[in-house]
This record gives C-alpha cells, structure tokens and sequence, in this order.
DNA sequence: GCAGACTGTTTGTGATCACAATGCCCTCAT
DNA sequence: ATGAGGGCATTGTGATCACAAACAGTCTGC
C-alpha cells in the first residue's frame, strides 16, 4: 500500500471520519455481535488506510460506549450486563420523553405525515423479521421527532446511548415475541397530533422502557 | 526529545492515558478558560511525549465534548452558547435527581456524615472566593451520593455533562452572586437524613438548576 | 493423559516523518 | 490609513517503523 497523497482536504472525508462514521452505523444498528473482536490493521486494512486514522476512530467510539477496550488493549464490541441495560433504558426513560416534549409545540402535520410514513416501513421490517431494518426504521423515527426539539446536546446524548445499545438490541429484537411493537408508535403519533404533552411524555417512555426491561429478572 | 523505552506496561498509566486523564481534570474543575487553543505538539512537549498519545487524549476529550475540533481541525475548549447550557442544565435536571433517588435507600449515617465533611469544604471554597476549589468540591459532594446508586453508566453521562459544562462554570460563577449557594445542600442532607424521596429529588433538581437557569434570556 | 513451559505470531503503543492546509504577519499599493 | 496580496511558520493528518506485551499453538516432562 504506497502513501496516498490527500486529495481530498474536506475535513468531514478525512480517513479517520470516514471509519468512525461507518464503524458507529453498523454498530448502532446493530450489524455487529455483542463481543467481536476488532483489531487496529483489520480496520486499517478494510478501509484501505493505515492504523493511525483506525486508532483515532476506535478511540473516539470507546469513548462513546460503542466499543470496549479490556485492560491489555484489545477492542471489542461490548457485552452489557443486565445491570447496564437497565441503566441506559432509564436513562433513555428519562431523557426521551423530555425530547418529545420539547419537540411537540413545533410538530406540524408535515411532520405527523412523514412520521406515519416512517411507521409503515417498521411495520414491513417487522413482518419481514429483519432486526436491523427495524433497528434502523425505528430510530429513524424517534430522531425525526427529537430533531425538532432543538436540543442537539440532548440528542447527542439520546444517540450515545443507542449507539452502546446497538448490538445488543439486535440480539434482544431478534429473540423476544414482537407483539404490539407498533401499538407505542401509534399512541406517540396520537399524541403528537392531539398536542397532548402528558400523553406524548407517557407514550414515549412505554415504548422506550418497554423493549428492554424484559430483559431484567 | 530521544525515544523514551517503555517502563511501565500498566496500561493504566499509558501516555494517552496520563494525558487524558490531566486534561480531564483540568477542564472539568474550570482550570482552562472557553476559547483556549491548544496544540498537538503544545500538548506533548507538556507531557513529554509525542504528537501521537497527545492526539488520542484530545480525540477522546472531543467525543465527550470536552474540547472542539475546528472544521479545520484547531483544538480549543469549548464556548457554550445560552441554548446549549440550558440544555445540558436540564439533562443535570433530569438524571442527578434519579441518581439520588438510587442512592437513597443505601445512604446511611456514615456517607451523611462524610457529605456533611465535603459540605464544611464547600462553604470554605465560597468564603474564599476560589471558582476552581468551589466545583472541585461541589462535584466531589454530588459524586459521592452518586456513587451509592451503584449506576455507573448513568454516572458516565452525568460525568460528561460537567465535562462539557466545566469551563463556563468558573466563568459562571465568577460573576454572580454567591447567596445561598449552600442552601439546597443543605436540603439534601435534610432529605437523605430523613428517607424522603420527593423531598430528595426536589432538593437535588434544584441545586442542580439553579445556578445555571440564570444565564439565560 | 495432562499440565506447564516455550516459541512464533499477532496486536496495541508511541515516535518520527512528509505533506498540505491553515493562519499570521509583514509589505506594498491605493 | 487601510485593505489586499504574498511568504513563512504553525498545525493537524496519515504512513511507517520499532518495540514489548499478549495470545495461541506446540512440545516436553511428569
């Protein structure tokens, strides 16, 4: 692999960026299993760069929860402990509903209308069974709504948390019975379109909690 | 600078690590001013190592929000606009007062007496008129009841948000007035003495807003 | 048969270097 | 006096290398 000169000076294309962003969606939707083993010239490798831009990459998702470090070095994706699902479910309990408040007063019906668009493609994936379809489709959903809040640092936080949950939530979606996973997204786009806030705020938090306190106990 | 043989493998006690772990420190107490730049080779020739774990630490402080990369890629300390303390204050809002409300049923006499020990170091900070030692011990008074709510992921967020929040705090409370700064302490320790949750929540929620509502509008 | 030592390979860490882009400051023309 | 232009120092980026620790496989000795 001879030294590439930069073409490219766009600092959103830099080669470490470019491995972080795709490393950070195929975790959040959790293309990735709980537990695998990454090293820094597979990654290197894979995007036809050198170790430095992988290091940084790898570093930056650590720090965000979306992979783990063990005390000698080695980088993987993480295995939560029952403990650490809870935790970031009542977080996501916490901070989501106050999203979807914030983001209520400026919900118009354009918004309502792309939202229900949304909703029928979860409906396909899941009919289809496909787990990271619904992965993706469903927070695409929940970040349209959140979107409008305004609140960027809160949303920044919101996608920490699903970005540490990604694999796991992959292996949760695809093992529990998918029942009424729809009926919370209906409730929320009733809410919305009401602009009833207290029902909003309960609406959101069932379908956030919901998912994941099973699988506590 | 010759190239230094490593001597210690404590992984712990990394280049990247030490540096990280100093820079933290220093921005979360308020140690560094908003706007401060800062350089790769700065950073090194600091710690007397190289560009490389300079970049790491600074990598991972800017996942958190400790620092801001430029589009250009220039490291400084974040300024924080109104929106976004508004934001991060009631995320504060949202999460401590369920951190505390964990910590409860665990908190015995020993860790009140403990906190009421930081408190008396507390008042000292204020008296003195010393920024830095007021958030270093104030954050040394929420950590410690937090710790008993035995939730180390929500910790990380809370953590980070004082992160993100560390230089404008000293800014913040530089110029404003110092009244009553103790009082929802004070309240605190009344509600974990006495078992009352809401009580508890109330309390913290308010410390926790208070001095930060005031920089808007 | 199996546990423990050993060796070759893999892997993260940190240093160094080349490079391009950025920023800064001085100069000169208007 | 002021603003535009140009040259130089500074700065982040990425590649490459040396090194030591960690891992995995085998082999030996009991």
């Amino acid at each position: 692999m001879a030294t590439q000169p930069r073409i490219n000076p766009d600092p959103a294309s830099s080669a470490h960026e470019r491995i972080y962003r795709a490393l950070r969606t195929l975790i959040m939707h959790g293309e990735i299993a709980p537990g695998t083993a990454l090293t820094l010239r597979g990654l290197g490798a894979e995007f036809g760069v050198s170790m430095t831009p992988a290091r940084e990459a790898v570093r930056r998702l650590a720090a965000e929860g979306a992979l783990t470090l063990s005390a000698t070095g080695r980088i993987s994706t993480p295995e939560l402990s029952h403990e650490r699902i809870e935790e970031l479910a009542s977080l996501r309990g916490l901070i989501e509903p106050e999203l979807a408040a914030r983001a209520l007063p400026r919900a118009h019906i354009a918004l309502i209308d792309r939202l229900r668009a949304i909703n029928a493609r979860v409906s396909e994936c899941v009919t289809k069974q496909d787990a990271v379809c619904y992965l993706r489709t469903n927070m695409e959903f929940h970040r349209l709504i959140y979107l409008r809040a305004q609140a960027p640092a809160m949303l920044a936080v919101v996608e920490t948390i699903w970005l540490q949950l990604g694999p796991t939530m992959r292996v949760l979606y695809e093992t529990r019975q998918r029942t009424d996973l729809q009926r919370h997204h209906r409730a929320i786009l009733s809410a919305l379109t009401a602009g009833d806030e207290p029902a909003l705020r309960l609406a959101m938090r069932s379908d956030v909690t919901q998912g994941l306190k099973m699988l506590e106990g």
